[in-house]
DNA sequence: ACCCAGGTCAAACATACGTTTGACCGAGAG
DNA sequence: CTCTCGGTCAAACGTATGTTTGACCTGGGT
């Protein structure tokens, strides 16, 4: 009667099922369950009403489903690789701090998957349902703990805690112009999606950062310095305006453009 | 037919129209515009499902009433005032952040105006509609600038827009805690309603914004040291237990010492 | 006395919701 | 061919939504 449905198998399944966890992520991710109807999300996909049912068995297990699927993508998006082998010297974890900051804001004015990931999760911590536990586990932990290993590198003498409060203060500066980007882009003039914007926004985040980690100048200088030849890189002089399209350099490469 | 009612007279009404306005304040903060109901809204307020129709026309107008009300009541909420009397010196204005920081922890701590504030500019900002301009003309522009002239102190050789990043810096790590409260309780083991676990997380913010504004070590040791006698400021030491219920010195009067 | 505006109430309104049903189609097995 | 099974489809299900209606009560004005 119910159980018969594959519900929550694993492995890729027909290009319905895609279809429809596809137009989910965007349409939660946009508007929140509670506001998202199941005709304007099948008319979307392109599939009929009752596939839901089928593969998923009800609108409540697609949101699960979604969000699972959406968190678990966390290990293949690029960005985090610029924490993941951890830097053995000062130098290098600055320049990680740096290059994962930028590539932040590349992927946020990029409009990916990104922000489709934090706007799932604000949706959570906003009205917690069973899909917290996944967020948290599975996408919010790794992310602090991931960054929390590079600070550790440049904070020798704090203790756990001390990392993960370190670690959020440099995500929630980042998260929040993710978040509340179109009051930001209101409020302020600024506007996310240009290069050069959120270039000196996210060297601004990494500088502001590193100082507050006590990492000296020149490391910080040395950092910013990361992918340029040299160029100046300190001083708020307005940043090269339209010459670097990709601002990300060595780590891995970073073009992800889909 | 419909201009009939007295819509959005300025003037507090009727106890009805009141309650209304609180319960709204309540459920569309909590869960978002879409994911309340009216009748349930009613229920909650303790009137007539008609009564929103006659004082407000519609549901959207009891919404957008209700975020425009939230957001005028900043100018009464407490927090802000620790910023408001622009700071003369660097020690004043390094004071001000942290009473400011700490207040907002204060006031978070206690499941505030400010949380039902946040939430809606929050829910505003991922799902934008008409209040949105509310939202940033009499909430988050005002923050940000007032936060702005006391960092304008702090780093005398600023231009406004790095003045607006950095505002965002310390904002963005504090939000952080406000919006994500569930699942940074649940990912770390923080409970943000203990008094000092929420101090020492205000005080890491204020310290590490500080810093990253390249305020003097000796600046940071002071201002941390406002409201105690003198205690030892840096380094985690566990914050008073249970001594202080008001952080937030008098409004005006910023030296705390009582 | 009458009237009328301010305000509340239960009931009905039309629509939209998530869910369910039963018919239908194509392909592989016997 | 027949039978079954994975999968899709339009239509209907029952309920919950936001909105509207018209009766009703109350208190002052004249």
């Amino acid at each position: 009667m119910e159980s018969r449905a594959p519900h929550a198998v694993a492995g890729d399944g027909s290009p319905t099922r895609d279809a429809l966890l596809d137009a989910a992520e965007e349409l939660f991710a946009a508007h929140g369950y509670a506001a998202v109807g199941m005709r304007e999300l099948v008319a979307r996909a392109g599939v009929n009403l009752s596939a839901v049912k089928y593969h998923f068995g009800s609108k409540r297990e697609l949101y699960l489903e979604t969000v699972r699927r959406a968190m678990q993508r966390r290990e293949s998006m690029e960005v985090w690789a610029a924490l993941e082998p951890r830097p053995s010297t000062v130098d290098a974890a600055a320049k990680a701090l740096v290059l994962f900051v930028r590539g932040l804001f590349v992927m946020m004015r990029a409009r990916s998957e990104l922000s489709a990931c934090a706007r799932l999760m604000l949706h959570e911590a906003m009205d917690p349902s069973d899909a917290l536990e996944d967020v948290v586990v599975s996408f919010t932990r790794p992310n602090v703990e991931a960054l929390a290993g590079v600070i550790a590198v440049l904070r020798p003498g704090a203790d756990r805690q001390e990392l993960e409060l370190d670690a959020r203060s440099v995500l929630g500066q980042a998260l929040h112009y993710l978040l509340l980007r179109p009051i930001v882009e209101r409020s302020a003039g600024l506007s996310l999606s240009e290069s050069g914007t959120s270039r000196e926004i996210a060297d601004h985040i990494a500088t502001f950062s590193l100082r507050g980690l006590r990492v000296s100048e020149a490391v910080v200088g040395r950092a910013l310095a990361a992918d340029g030849p040299k160029k100046n890189p300190i001083a708020a002089g307005e940043g090269a305006p339209a010459s670097h399209e990709a601002p990300m350099g060595d780590p891995d490469r970073m073009e992800g453009s889909r």
